[in-house]
DNA sequence: AATGAATGAGCCTTCATTCAT
DNA sequence: AATGAATGAAGGCTCATTCAT
C-alpha cells in the first residue's frame, strides 16, 4: 500500500496557519516565517507547497470561500420554502464556522487585498455573485423581479457591513444579533414592497 | 509682518498626496517616497513634518474624518425635521466630497489599518459613535428608544457595507442608488416598527 | 550471476545530464534538481552517487577530459609523421564529439569554474600540460627545442581562443574553419622559423 | 557653488569594488554585500545607485570596455604605419591597465556571464566587432581583403586564448610574452601570405 | 536502490528612518 | 526650510543537502 502523501495535510495546515497569523497581525503583513511556524514547519516548506506568499494567500482565500459554499449548500438543503431559503443563505454567512473571530478578520483582510491583487479580486467577485444570486433567486418568488434584485443587493451590503463592524470589535462575534438585523431587513423590505 | 509659515500648506499637501497614493496602490503599502513625490517634496520632508509614516497616515485619517464631520454638520444644519436629520446624516456620508473613488478607497484602507493600529482604531471608533449617535438622536423622535438604537445600528452597518462594495468596484461611485438603499431601509424599518 | 549494478549507468546518465543542463543555462548555476530531472531521477540520487554538487561537476569534467584523451590517442594512432601528429592533436580538439555546441559550452564553463575550485584547476592544468606536451613532442621533430615550445604554446592558446569564441556564438560550430586556422598557424610558424 | 554630487564617485568606487570582489571569488558569485563592503558602503547603497546586482555587473563591464577603448584609441594615435596600427591594437589589449590580474579575471568572468545575460552578450559582441574591425582595417593595407579578415580573426582568437590562459595562472601576467606571440603570429601570417 | 519530505543558510532587495548640509 | 546621502533591519525566495522510509 502506498504511503499516503502528506501534501494535502500540509497544505491545509498551512492555510489554517495563515488564517491564524493573519488574524493575529490583523493584516496580510505577516511573514512566511510566522505562518510557517504556526504550522510547525519551516518557511521553505510553505514555499515548496505553494510557490510563494501570494499564492498561499490566494489559496487560503479559495479555501475559505469553498468552506462558505459548503455551509451554504448544506443550509439550503434544509430549507423548505423560498423564505426559508433566504434565511438559509443568511444563516450560512453567520454560521459558527464562518463567523468566528479569526475567520472574520481574515475575510476583511481579503477584501482589502482584493484592491491590489487581481486574483483576489476575481475570487471575491465570485463570492459576490454567488451570494447575490442565491438571495435573489429565493426572493424572486416572494417579490417581483425588480424588487428582488434590489433587496438582495441591500441584504448583501448589510451582511458585509455587519462583518466589517464585527471585525473591528475586539469582542467575540454575536451571530444572533447580526442574523436578526438581516432578517428584519428582509421582512421589512418584503412588507414595504407589499404595501406599495 | 512675519512671513506666514508654509507648514500647514505642506501638511495638507502631504495628506492629500497620501490619499492619492493610497488610492493608486489600493493599500497602505505605499512608500514614503511615493507619497512625498506626489506632493512634490522629498521623503525626508514628510518625516520632518509628521515624524514618521504611521503618524502621517493617522493624521490623514483625522483629516478625512474632520472633513466628514464638517459636511455632516452642514447638512444637519439644513434639516427641518427629525426624518430630515436622518437623511442629512445619510446624505453627508454619500456627499460628492466623501464618496469619490479616492476617498472611498482610502476609507476602506483605514478600516483595515484599524485592525493593527490602536490610534487608527480609536479614531474609527469615534466615527462609529458619532455616526450612530447622530442617527439614533434623530430616530429617537420617530421610534421608541429600543427600536431607534437598532435601526441606527443597521443603517450604519448598511452604509459601511455600501462603502465597502463601492470600494471594490472599479466603476465610478453611484451615490444616488446608495442613498436610496439606506433611505428605503430607514423607511421600511420605521414602517415595520409602526405596524407592530 | 549477480545482477549487474546500475551505478555506472546512473553516474554516466547524471554526468551527461549535467552537460545538457549546463549548456542550457550557459553556466554552472544549475540546480541539482535540474540536472537530476534531465536524467530522470531525483536530486537525492545525484547526491547519493556523487556526494554533492561540486563532486558531480568535477566528475563531469573528468569525464569530458577522458573523452578528449581517448579521441586524441585514437587520432595520434593514425598519424604517420611528426607533422601528422600535430594535425592529429588539433583534429582531436575539434572532432565532432568534442566540438559540438553542448560540449563547448560546458568546457568554457569549466574553465571559469577552475578559477574558484582547486579540483577543477588541477584537472584543467592536466589538460593544459597534456595538450602542450603532445604538440611540443611532435613539433620538436620539426623545429628546435626553443621554437617548438613557443609554437606549441601559441597553438594551444589559439585553440582555446577558438573554443571561447565558438562558445559565444549561437551558431552551430564550424570545426573546419577552426582547424584551418590552427593548421595555418602551425605552417606559418614553422615556415617563419625556417626562414630565420 | 553647488555641492558636487558624490554619485559619480560612488558609482566608480562600486564598479572598482566589483572588479576586486569578482577577482577574489573568481566568479560573479559575489554578494552585493561583498562588493559594497569593498567600497566601504552598505549594500543598500549599491542598489540605490545601480538598481540591482545585474545592473551593477553590466555597468562594470561597460566601464571596463570603455577603458579598453580609450587605451586603444590612445595607442592608435601614436601609430605611424599600418603595421604599427596593428601593433597598437595588440599593445592596447595587453597594456598594463588592461592586463593586470584583476582585470583579466573579471574579463573572463564577463565572457562567461555573456552566456546567460543578453545585455552582457550584446556588450561583448561590440567588443568583438571593434577589435576585429580595428585589426582588419590595418591589415587590409598589408594584405588582400580576404586574408586580412582571416588574419584578424585568428589574431583576435589568439588574444582571447592568451587572456584565458593568463586568467588561469595564479602568476602575475607577463604581457611581453603575450604580445610577442601575437606579433609573431601576425608577422608569420603576413609572410605566409606574401610567399603564396 | 531510490525518493519524498523537510530544512538551514544565505542572498537580493526594499524601505522607513536619520543626519549633515 | 529642505534634501541628498546613507543605512539597518527585515522579508521573500532559492537551493544544496539530509534523512527516514
Amino acid at each position: 500500500m502506498a504511503r499516503p502523501s502528506v501534501e494535502p495535510q500540509r497544505r491545509t495546515a498551512l492555510m489554517n496557519a495563515a488564517i491564524k497569523a493573519i488574524h493575529e497581525r490583523g493584516s496580510l503583513e505577516v511573514t512566511m516565517s510566522e505562518i510557517a511556524s504556526h504550522a510547525g514547519v519551516s518557511p521553505a516548506l510553505a514555499h515548496h507547497y505553494f510557490g510563494g506568499k501570494d499564492q498561499l494567500i490566494v489559496a487560503t482565500m479559495r479555501h475559505l470561500l469553498s468552506e462558505l459554499r459548503k455551509t451554504t449548500v448544506a443550509e439550503l438543503h434544509k430549507a423548505r420554502s423560498p423564505r426559508q431559503r433566504v434565511s438559509a443563505v443568511i444563516a450560512a454567512c453567520f454560521s459558527p464556522e464562518q463567523f468566528e473571530q479569526e475567520t472574520v478578520t481574515t475575510w476583511l483582510t481579503f477584501y482589502h487585498y482584493a484592491q491590489s491583487s487581481n486574483a483576489a479580486a476575481r475570487l471575491l467577485s465570485v463570492y459576490f455573485r454567488r451570494l447575490n444570486s442565491n438571495l435573489a433567486a429565493a426572493l424572486r418568488e416572494l417579490a417581483p423581479e425588480q424588487c428582488a434584485g434590489e433587496i438582495a443587493e441591500g441584504a448583501a451590503a448589510l451582511i458585509d457591513g455587519l462583518y466589517l463592524r464585527q471585525g473591528m470589535k475586539h469582542a467575540p462575534p454575536s451571530a444572533d444579533s447580526a442574523i436578526r438585523q438581516v432578517e428584519i431587513f428582509i421582512d421589512n423590505a418584503l412588507a414595504g414592497f407589499a404595501s406599495t
